[in-house]
DNA sequence: CTGTTAGCGCATTCAC
DNA sequence: GTGAATGCGCTAACAG
């Protein structure tokens, strides 16, 4: 271990003198700091990281709890934060939950112990057990998504949902649908909520009936898309239009439509949430909402930041907006 | 900040002792151990876990070195990774370098700076530059998939590409294929040459022929998958099965070749490698290699672990089993 | 401009 | 079984 001391040895100075070349080189007479630096490359000195992080209390660090992995939406979301992260200094640890508690407590944990200085939260299931009541108390966290269910106001970064659903609504509308359904993802969250009122004020509007036996789902999956489509294809009133809560299910669904004999978008239409890559690319390319999901991980992380520098934020909520893609999976209602 | 000192000052014991009581319960007597236990509760204590780590002088952290987050197949990776690290105690930092060698070097330092104790290299190109000769030298370092370019061996955990190709290449004979193309990844790699070596060697066999101009593309992407089949399709030859070396590049290929008229497999059969989540669920479904991607992530933590605690490991390659999937992007040849 | 001193929070000697 | 003292590696305050 080549130590600040065995430096300072080398260079015939002291300690402090060291630390001020690396730190503030122009606190340091040029004779000398050339002195220090030839001898930190001659013994081929790096700082110790944790050293001074013990000093300044602070780590540099964020912690981002995300439910899964697989998901290219959230991984979008994360290249976005690791992005920001980096040109902020800060370094991003991953919290792969599954979805569960237990984790999720234990990498929240990770702030109150100084191992990193904040959190970001993909999921929503935040403040995760009773357990977690103190914990909840006073950390910099930032939700992304989806509002955390908690006393204490989190700063959000979310989509219009309400509106981008109903976009979704006028443009199925417009091709003359009039029976509809929806394959929803998790069931207890504000985006079920959101979205779902959006497509009930466009149908009310119309007159047009929107029953609970029209929703079906309960996870954003592509298995969620395949079987709620044989939920809905057992309907006595068979869509002509679905509602899909992201692009996996409406993977799913377009699947088991086309295995069921039916055409995507000449028997129904299928619509989706994400904008992921491979949507362009399936058969028939996808109608989605584009959810701006980097830019979205840019923003929570300067949100988070300034939380933990102290910064009074400016507003607890911030809506980016989103952009209806027009494809193939949506076409005329069958006659 | 409740630190240790406050808490001992709380239980009216010395700060060693709380110590103790947290870290080595059986050292220390019952009545103290209640007493102690109680002030940590009231104080709301947890110990600070940079102060630990400057002790120890192990941050019971690892990088992740990955060039893409958006590719489902590095995040089974890295969902192995995380669910082992976390199992061994380890936390994961995740370095996303986008190919970028500056990336690659500031991540790689963490371990020279105690900030991570070891590093996972999903890419491929360390040692990324020279700059990074000296870096090189000592680092607890695994590869997957890819072996690296050092004169120092390091262990790597790989698939079978030269059997895994083979097996793809003799799939494809047995459906009477005669005509074949390959749509590659990154050239300047131990995959591209694995693979068409095992090719190649099957091919030969069979007295078929495989020049250069039927083999094109240079990343892992549908577009590139897309733009290949744009070339092969203008070949005076057409081919009639593709060898696409991920599954998106099949994906992009799939895509085009049905734009451009053609059916797959009736016209054009593909293959992939990877077996992705989603490539199950296109249309067609992909023909793919499945490789333990979870699996790999997994033995690289217990590899990488080993080699920070010091321990001799067994053997420097690890080559996990592969397993052809054959679904109905490939089938058999036109006549 | 530079060296000395002190201390971050904790864990590990070594005594008792 | 417990406490006092020491030091991890580094940086900040204070002298000079």
């Amino acid at each position: 271990m080549t130590n600040i001391k065995k430096v300072s040895e080398l260079a015939g100075v002291s300690t402090a003198t060291v630390s001020r070349t690396l730190k503030s080189p122009d606190q340091v007479s040029e004779a000398t700091r050339e002195k220090v630096l030839e001898a930190v490359k001659a013994a081929g000195y790096r700082p110790n990281w944790l050293a001074s992080s013990v000093k300044s209390g602070r780590s540099n660090t964020i912690v981002v709890l995300v439910p899964n992995l697989v998901n290219p939406f959230f991984m979008r979301i994360i290249g976005g934060i690791e992005q920001a992260a980096q040109e902020k200094g800060f370094s991003v640890l991953l919290g792969d939950t599954q979805g569960s508690p237990e984790r999720e407590h234990e990498y929240a944990s990770m702030v109150l112990t100084n191992r990193a200085d904040g959190l970001i939260q993909l999921d929503h299931s935040f403040p995760f057990s009773a357990a977690d009541a103190d914990l909840a108390g006073d950390l910099p966290m930032v939700s992304v998504c989806e509002r955390i269910h908690s006393e204490k106001k989190y700063p959000v970064i979310e989509l219009d949902n309400y509106a981008a659903s109903r976009a979704l609504a006028h443009h199925l509308l417009g091709y003359g649908h009039k029976h509809f359904a929806a394959i929803v993802g998790q069931v207890s969250s504000q985006i079920y909520r959101e979205r779902l009122a959006g497509i009930r004020s466009v149908l009310q509007e119309e007159q047009i009936p929107f029953e609970q036996s029209q929703i079906t789902g309960g996870a954003y999956t592509i298995e969620a898309g395949i079987a709620g489509i044989a939920h809905l294809l057992s309907l006595p009133q068979r869509p002509t239009a679905i509602f899909c809560f992201n692009d996996d299910i409406a993977i799913g669904a377009v699947h088991a439509i086309k295995k069921a004999g039916l055409r995507v978008p000449e028997d129904i239409s299928v619509v989706g949430f994400d904008n992921i890559k491979v949507s362009a690319f399936i058969d028939p390319p996808l109608t989605t909402v584009d959810q701006p999901a980097y830019d979205m991980g840019r923003r929570a992380v300067d949100v988070l930041v300034s939380q933990i520098r102290g910064e009074p934020l400016a507003r607890s909520k911030e809506v980016l907006p989103f952009q209806l893609i027009e494809r193939e999976s949506s076409g005329p209602a069958p006659v």
